[in-house]
DNA sequence: ATATGTATTAATAGTTCTATTAAATAGAGG
DNA sequence: CCTCTATTTAATAGAACTATTAATACATAT
């Protein structure tokens, strides 16, 4: 038996809705797609999930631990300050160029579904938190030598939110207004990631 | 009669409608449920817009308008280089500020359904490209003068909607986390504003 | 006052979706 | 072979939504 078809429904459920919900969101997907594309019977969703909103659940924690996570990447002792913070602004690009598709379900979801912020809040809450108030010492360390400007940490995680995740969110939009190919957006993708880290390492500088 | 209560059925359907597209999406969004809001029977919305997607398509042009002229605000001959960057940074972050709900509109619209993006180049199709090569015009004599490292026109477009988005993107997240009223937001963007300025004016250099 | 056209409502057909229930089937272990 | 449990399907209740149609209210002109 094939590694491919022996895979139990549940988890072929699981996969097929992670990519329903990721190209058309929530609403716009139902349990009866789900299980044509799956390939089985509409109740089985049912059957696995409960509630098409805890299958929804399942694939969202998923993909925010995917996302938070992204940023606790540890990087040696030994790099300086500016290095590590190249190094995160990459590392969150990566995954962003990893899973396209993320910024579009979180903004979507968060938005429309605020509750869901304090659902993350409760699994993922130290974690955050923790990473956040690391750096915050290093960084607090480093405008003391007067090596970065007075900046708080939140303006930096903003910065590099907005300018990595911009970069997916307008794909659609420039595939089409400039008759983009795959192979042209990725190329451009890359020259962004360079572009990004050096606007953030300059807005650093005192 | 008061101006109000005389608004006529139709601009009190397409005013509501508007709210509830930007609170929460299209598909989120039924006609019972805005005609309720409105107060009149929901045959009437079909009536004076036929579909509910002939009804957002209104609202959505409309909206697309305001966001598209807000590049377009013509800034003083006299003014230097920069100080007309910086017009146009400051032009369209106060018209997210005034349309805070905007970007989620339009990204959840552009991503689930592309076929909207011929329509914006249908309709909008030669005014964007007007300023975009007036824009690339300066951008060039400029890099030739010195005054400006070698960069794309594309590149500074997609850092200043970017940054600038970014701060009313992720405001949902902060409020709750952060545990932000309303006005610390306003506070919070207002500062954001002139970061975003900075930015992109020291991406500029050199 | 009557006629005529527009605005508004009530009713409903038809579709789709979620969730549940009951029945069928498969597979493991005795 | 039988039985028990887990999986899967068929059928359907019940809700919500879009769109259409026919009837009614309202205003304006003749």
């Amino acid at each position: 038996m094939s590694a491919e078809t022996d895979k139990s429904m549940e988890i072929k459920i699981l996969e097929t809705a992670e990519r329903l919900f990721l190209e058309k969101g929530l609403s716009l997907t139902s349990t009866t797609e789900i299980a044509k594309a799956v390939g089985c019977n509409q109740a089985l969703v049912h059957y696995y999930f409960r509630t098409k909103d805890k299958l929804f659940e399942a694939v969202f924690q998923k993909k925010i631990f995917v996302f938070i996570t992204s940023f606790m990447k540890i990087d040696g002792e030994n790099l300086s300050f500016e290095e590590k913070v190249r190094h995160k602004i990459e590392a969150h690009f990566d995954m962003l160029m990893e899973n396209q598709q993320l910024p579009f379900l979180f903004l979507n979801e968060l938005i429309t579904n605020p509750s869901r912020i304090k659902m993350i809040k409760e699994n993922f809450g130290p974690l955050p938190s923790l990473v956040y108030s690391q750096f915050e010492t290093e960084l607090d360390a480093e405008i003391q030598k007067g090596t970065v400007r007075p900046i708080a940490v939140i303006d930096i995680i903003l910065s590099v939110f907005s300018l990595n995740i911009g970069v997916f969110l307008v794909k659609p939009v420039m595939k089409e207004v400039l008759a983009m190919e795959e192979k042209a957006f990725t190329a451009f993708a890359r020259k962004r990631r360079e572009e990004n880290v050096q606007m953030i390492l300059m807005s650093l500088k005192p």
